[in-house]
DNA sequence: GGCGGCGATGTGACGTGTCACATCGCGCGC
DNA sequence: GCGCGCGATGTGACACGTCACATCGCCGCC
């Protein structure tokens, strides 16, 4: 008798346990249907009849079946996989979004790489950007310079969706997470106090969220009819927030600062206090972002609370809607201002 | 005359561009080869005449063809994806490890995927871990409380290797950051200033980091012949370090405090500040991790600075290599003390 | 009683890159 | 002069889910 099946593709051999993990059709032999019987279970198809449906994910289960994610995306050309394009990525706004982000993608099945900008050179950028083109992201979420990365994948003429964590004038891509009332908060706290020479220590002004910010901050002042001054640009980091402190506190005439964020406050703080100067009866500090260790500043911080929860869930949602066509944002979110005790009014002139 | 090829895969329609991105079957019928020599040159097989090589890229180059990751993934069945599994992510430590893993893993041809633990209960792993096994990961760093993930890990008997950022005991799934080392620089530095009265602020003791700074602490102070008492035990935050300052305030009779990391110690000195004592003269406290944050502290916060770009270059290599078979592991990398001004010898008695 | 229709399942092709093997031509050695 | 070997290239199968379509049995309706 001779073997007349010279070569079958069976997962398990006559002896022993095969290598190859279990295939959709291995479960199939197994539970006796057919390939496409055990594709409707995996896919939640009505029309399958219980007990068949019990046999074959008894079968899975006795296989150790794992579906194979390639063989899926490759004949459903969808990865179901978002990519986030980060720099900055230690800071506590970006992480915390990222982590947002990727509960709500994985909530909808979806999952998440991740791209640190080591620089924003528009070659690190483009080199990025393919990363995660070669990942065959659906959708893209940018954290970083806005400006430049948006002019990248315009150049790079991706077809893929993206947001930005931010609202933007065009509204296109944006997600509404209100920098600008935001601002207008911290910065109309400060007037209530009494404040009238404010400076507003901003973000790089290639992120929308910096630009945001200012623009809250002059809109507010605009609105009290209170002039502003130069904002001072910093690069989100506590060192520079430090040498932007010591520079107000040498050329005077300042009572109050509105930081972009909290660790840009942490390093005005330490200026304030190195120059032997007291916050806030010298010079009030606002910060933005509430990160959980401003509470632990000296003195503890005032600062914009953003919800990121929220805004992940959010910003997922724009993305997956805009990749089944509907494109309707959503209504902004309102940040909240929590007083601490960086903040109190102008010393009696 | 009737129309024999009935259906065909052409790419480009008699008008009009196709949908459907460009294969290598396209790519091979405009440079004129067959699909397997346009395989040859995006493997970079030698056999190729430079000629022929130059054909096939410039017609890749016109076509925008991008290689389908998902049908080499579902041939090759390797996904050269790595996956990471964290907790605490907004925390600064994890946060470094994360950028320089991603980046070393880009750099060698890999991606990454990461998954935040948002609870540590049993089926939250589980269900982090059945993420991250869906994307086919061929390895794993896990930066969370990594004996409870271990223990997830082996009863779900995973095919796939997986390093944490410690040193271990068994130092079979260890990468060698001297942890432990690390831990005696900071605690000889506040023996050697005279104090014999140091507490220990500890991490979550399921966290192998915790777990060796806790070890190297008592080590050095065993090597000095001086008792340890119970370590306070936070959990990274600032809150924590806080609420454990304020205890050991009240307890009283310690001269200094290492913290297990820069938060929890940010922590401590808020509650140093608010019960009206001052930092270093009634209370010295160093840090670990060295946070851009750190050196604006108030005050500048002694600790110890570790390298994460070596570490996370390493532990890509380290999870590389153990695909490859060679699983040596490298020489630690030695932690670094910096001094600030958070230290002082304790007030004289 | 016959047929439309639907529920339940099966059949075969498909997508895209890679693998194993086949083929072709040419130079070299004896 | 002939065959070997190698460089360069082509051929067909394959991986594994899903899609489109086919099939089969049964119920209900006229």
């Amino acid at each position: 008798m001779t073997c007349h099946i010279a070569r079958h593709t069976g997962a398990v051999t006559a002896e022993g346990t095969a290598q190859r993990p279990a295939s959709i059709r291995d479960v199939a032999r197994l539970a006796g249907v057919s390939h496409q019987t055990v594709s409707r279970v995996l896919n939640q198809h009505p029309s399958i009849r219980p007990e068949t449906r019990a046999r074959v994910t008894d079968a899975m289960e006795t296989l150790k079946y794992r579906p194979n994610r390639a063989a899926r995306v490759l004949v459903t050309s969808r990865s179901h996989t978002l990519g986030i394009l980060t720099s900055n990525r230690m800071h506590y706004g970006p992480s915390s979004s990222i982590v947002a982000i990727e509960a709500a993608a994985r909530a909808a099945g979806y999952s998440v790489v991740t791209t640190n900008l080591s620089s924003t050179d528009p070659e690190a950028i483009d080199a990025a950007l393919e990363h995660l083109l070669d990942q065959a992201v659906e959708g893209l979420v940018v954290i970083a310079p806005q400006t430049r990365v948006a002019a990248a994948i315009s150049s790079l003429a991706i077809g893929v969706p993206y947001v930005t964590l931010q609202s933007e004038d065009d509204g296109s891509h944006a997600l509404s997470v209100d920098q600008i009332a935001g601002a207008r908060l911290a910065t109309r706290h400060l007037l209530e106090l009494g404040h009238r020479r404010i400076a507003h220590l901003a973000g790089p002004q290639d992120w929308s969220e910096a630009e945001a910010r200012l623009r809250g901050f002059a809109a507010e002042l605009a609105a009290w009819d209170v002039p502003a001054g130069e904002p001072l640009l910093g690069d989100w980091t506590a060192d520079a927030g430090y040498r932007a402190g010591r520079e107000l506190l040498d050329r005077g005439g300042v009572t109050a600062v509105f930081s972009a964020n909290d660790q840009m406050a942490l390093g005005v703080l330490s200026a304030v206090r190195e120059a032997g100067r007291d916050c806030p009866s010298d010079l009030s500090v606002v910060g933005f972002d509430d990160m959980p260790e401003a509470r632990h500043f000296a003195p503890p911080l005032t600062t914009v609370r953003q919800d990121f929860e929220e805004l992940g869930r959010r910003c997922v949602a724009l993305l997956l809607g805009r990749l089944d066509g509907g494109a309707r944002s959503a209504a902004p979110i309102a940040p909240e201002l929590v007083l601490r005790s960086s903040t109190a009014p102008p010393r009696a002139r």
